[in-house]
DNA sequence: GCATATACTTAACACTGTTCAGAAAGAGTG
DNA sequence: CACTCTTTCTGAACAGTGTTAAGTATATGC
């Protein structure tokens, strides 16, 4: 009988209806100012209604920013065919920061505020550690592939201490970017503070001796063994209780 | 007439009975989870007693972390002494994050919150700008020296350009480890980030060819021209920043 | 003694996220 | 048809928030 289906399917209908209007609202204003009377009045529901499909406010806007979590690894997925890790991982420094300039307000919820611990759910677990779902992964499996390449420091030769600094390099410029405004602290434009940083940073990191990238490099024609081929080892999902990358060779 | 002096001495110990316990419930708690009412509680006053004293929720808030702001400059301000200002600068990141998360609430409130455009008020006008009170003039204090010195590669030599993009990285690290402590990426140590990168930043910024500091700086004996000059102070005991940590010279 | 400024309180407003009891409508079953 | 059960929504309410208006003591200044 087709009727399962039909309430199934409308009931993914409303669901999308509320995420829609949350997420227009939610985009312009942040997440403090929306509340959910606004998102209910917006598709003429009552408040209530809302907690027929969301457990919470902080729920609907989790799952509001998933998509986004996928997008910016999308985005960043761009840069796979640049053949030299280093500066794949260059540009996806400066492509991370251009993300967060664009969608300040996601890029708030996704990385700049406290998120509680709440365990992964299913879609998160599989999609967690997926380079091409998970941007943290996308950039650990680019800096293995450097290391590997030989072309990192000896002393940064664990992936995630590598690319954690990196990523606080370029969280710190997105971060001071969105908050610091309109601060008594004039912020350079943050193309050119992300520049900066990924370059310096990039030097930084550099095993001396090992020559920088010329113009030459750019783009592969044909997408190379995808981005590191799992160069960050065997990422499958992981039950939770493996978030202990826990380095120290 | 002896009055006028008194309730004017009477009110400030008001106020700041009040602050004493915003402090102890805001840097426990944070500051969304602390309300007006709470604070007035402690001390057993009405909620609206709080508003003779500061206009909102935020004043208040704000002339706490004023205090800490000034915590936050004397303590960078014990490195003055330092004469290399590569390495002054580099031991200031440390600092920072120590300090950051040591009192992860008020390094929210003040660098991890978005601040309206509020016009500064008198005493921010004049301690701006003043390397003593003003941990960004510091820094920036710092970056022209090196500058001058011939320490830094030609593409950077806009002080400010140069002391944003070292204050990114060293906030990213602070953010990112305030904010995902609990989260599914596991974030290394601050400290062994901190110094990672703080050392990448400075050979990322370092002009080529000027050495490395040796471990043989350290400290000055006498105060050096530039950095003790100002800091009126003879930089004595460093009680909280003695733990560094430094390894990998 | 009296007006006045100060410090405080009670009551209320306009919000917030969230819950509870119920109503209306459709589907499945006798 | 009637009966029940589920789904979907609403109105009212709870417990909280920041903040304001109006009123009350009390000490000062004349």
């Amino acid at each position: 009988m087709g009727t399962q289906e039909r309430r199934e399917r409308e009931r993914h209908e409303r669901r999308t209806k509320i995420l829609d209007a949350a997420r227009e609202l939610f985009a312009k204003e942040g997440i403090e100012a929306v509340s959910m009377r606004r998102i209910a009045e917006r598709i003429e529901y009552s408040p209530t209604a809302l907690y027929l499909h969301f457990p919470d406010k902080e729920s609907l806007f989790r799952e509001l920013c998933r998509s986004d979590f996928a997008g910016l690894a999308l985005h960043l997925n761009e840069l796979a065919p640049v053949r030299d890790p280093l500066e794949r991982i260059r540009r996806m420094g400066e492509a991370y920061v251009r993300f967060a300039v664009e969608h300040p307000n996601h890029y708030r919820f996704m990385f700049m505020t406290e998120h509680p611990d709440v365990p992964l759910d299913d879609q998160q677990q599989c999609t967690k550690g997926d380079p091409e779902k998970d941007a943290y992964a996308f950039l650990r499996a680019s800096c293995a592939e450097a290391i590997a390449a030989g072309q990192v420091r000896d002393d940064l030769h664990d992936a995630d201490l590598l690319a954690q600094t990196l990523w606080a390099g370029v969280h710190g410029v997105a971060a001071l970017c969105i908050d610091r405004k309109e601060s008594w602290i004039q912020m350079h434009d943050p193309d050119v503070l992300a520049t900066h940083m990924t370059q310096a940073l990039m030097r930084g990191i550099r095993r001396e001796g090992a020559a920088a990238p010329g113009a030459a490099d750019a783009h592969a024609g044909k997408a190379p063994p995808v981005a590191a081929a799992k160069t960050g080892g065997p990422v499958r999902k992981s039950p939770r209780s493996s978030r202990s990358p826990r380095p120290r060779p």
